[in-house]
DNA sequence: ACAAAAGTGTTTGTTGTACACCCATGC
DNA sequence: GCATGGGTGTACAACAAACACTTTTGT
């Protein structure tokens, strides 16, 4: 037990991991095991221990509720109105991920927690007020996505260009122009042309592409900006 | 006393406040009296309280500190590294504010704290991880005003094109060309302008403009962006 | 009359956008 | 041989950047 002369919020984290399969951005959501809200779909997330950094906190109860490890995470905002937890004051700092689903799995569940990947227009009805942290959260990425190459965190390490163009005409919601945006990311020389290409296509197999993260650390130090 | 199961972190807040006046855009510091660090100066800022939002204590905290109130002010970044603070581990989720130094004072010193305005470049040591927090408000002042329309937050209501154009030049850090600002934030038809002239100035006096706030938000439903 | 800043258009280069065909591959 | 997507260039429009002089006002 602990003692304080004041009295403090609980302080916790939770996630919106947003991950690209072979069709859709998907979003990773878990089931509640635990009252309040039990049974129901949640931002995986946790309370934060004395001595890990929230960035911590985050990344270890991603793991541990789902399995996910080593994904591109960054701070989105922290939501402390005084009711958004009905039993005490409880502050969220929330973190968005990104991740490739044909490089991460989801742990098996053999805890009881369910851990699934649903589509954006089919979220359940959510705990607590996650839903306005989803909406914060893809906010930020249709905004962010367009000024850092954080795109390529939800790519394979080897992708075609085809790919990169669907990735952005997702987010973006709008159809974008095959010559064009090869035009201007080739450009920018901040992909590394790769002697492969892909394979079990069922039509001609495109050439493979990896993101230069050194050319682009590069650029950036000479004062180039990331623009799609 | 407020006893709980588990080890909780305090919850605090800090706030960068940028004003700007004739001359220059300032920062707000406070100096402390109260250990640690008693004597140096420091963001404005304090512990939260049960029952009200950060952004809440933000408010609160900036009032009683220096007396400043109804100011622009917006989330920035929550620290938590668990030795920011050599007491115990406090999380700070600090907070940007912009203001104008001629039409909000600070209030009388009254009171034991002392509260300051300081130049970017004579700023003194500061307490806690506090430069860490001023960059990356720094940062973000940089990055969000070309975007997004808080420039008009730090003038007067009524102002001169000038005084736009010095105060982007000031925060940018670049010579811009007065033809080619005043055709686009012109072409964006987002000022108002009004039948007024600058007063005790010693030279032609410049005709006055208001930021439309009313029409901005009209265009940006209409899919308008806001871009310097 | 002089100093200080207001106000005003045009030219040139760069970047974004729209658009259509042939090619390689798997079935 | 047909379906699927890969790969490629050009023309036009829009926007950004560079640039200099006349006007107004206060001292």
């Amino acid at each position: 037990m602990f003692t304080y002369k004041y009295e403090r919020p609980a302080v916790a984290v939770d996630c919106v991991i947003f991950g690209l399969d072979t069709e859709d951005l998907k979003i990773l959501l878990i089931q509640r095991d635990l009252e309040p809200f039990k049974e129901k779909w949640a931002l995986p997330g946790g309370f934060t221990k004395i001595g890990e950094s929230l960035e911590e906190t985050a990344r270890r109860e991603l793991f541990e509720e789902t399995g996910l490890k080593d994904i591109f995470l960054e701070q989105l905002y922290t939501f402390s109105e005084p009711d958004r937890d009905p039993r005490e004051q409880v502050i969220s700092v929330s973190f968005y991920g990104l991740v490739n689903l044909s490089e991460h799995n989801l742990r098996a569940s053999t805890d009881a927690r369910n851990a699934a990947w649903f589509e954006p227009n089919d979220i359940p009805e959510l705990a607590f007020d996650h839903e306005m942290i989803l909406n914060v959260a893809d906010e930020r990425l249709k905004g962010k996505i367009r000024y850092q190459p954080i795109g390529f965190e939800l790519l394979p390490k080897k992708f075609p260009l085809r790919m990169l163009q669907q990735l952005y005409e997702k987010i973006l919601d709008r159809k974008l122009d095959k010559r064009n945006i090869r035009k201007k990311i080739m450009g920018m020389a901040i992909l590394k042309e790769l002697d492969e290409i892909e394979k079990d296509v069922s039509h001609r197999a495109a050439r493979l592409y990896e993101f230069d993260k050194k050319a682009y650390k590069e650029k950036v130090k000479k004062g180039f900006n990331f623009e799609i």
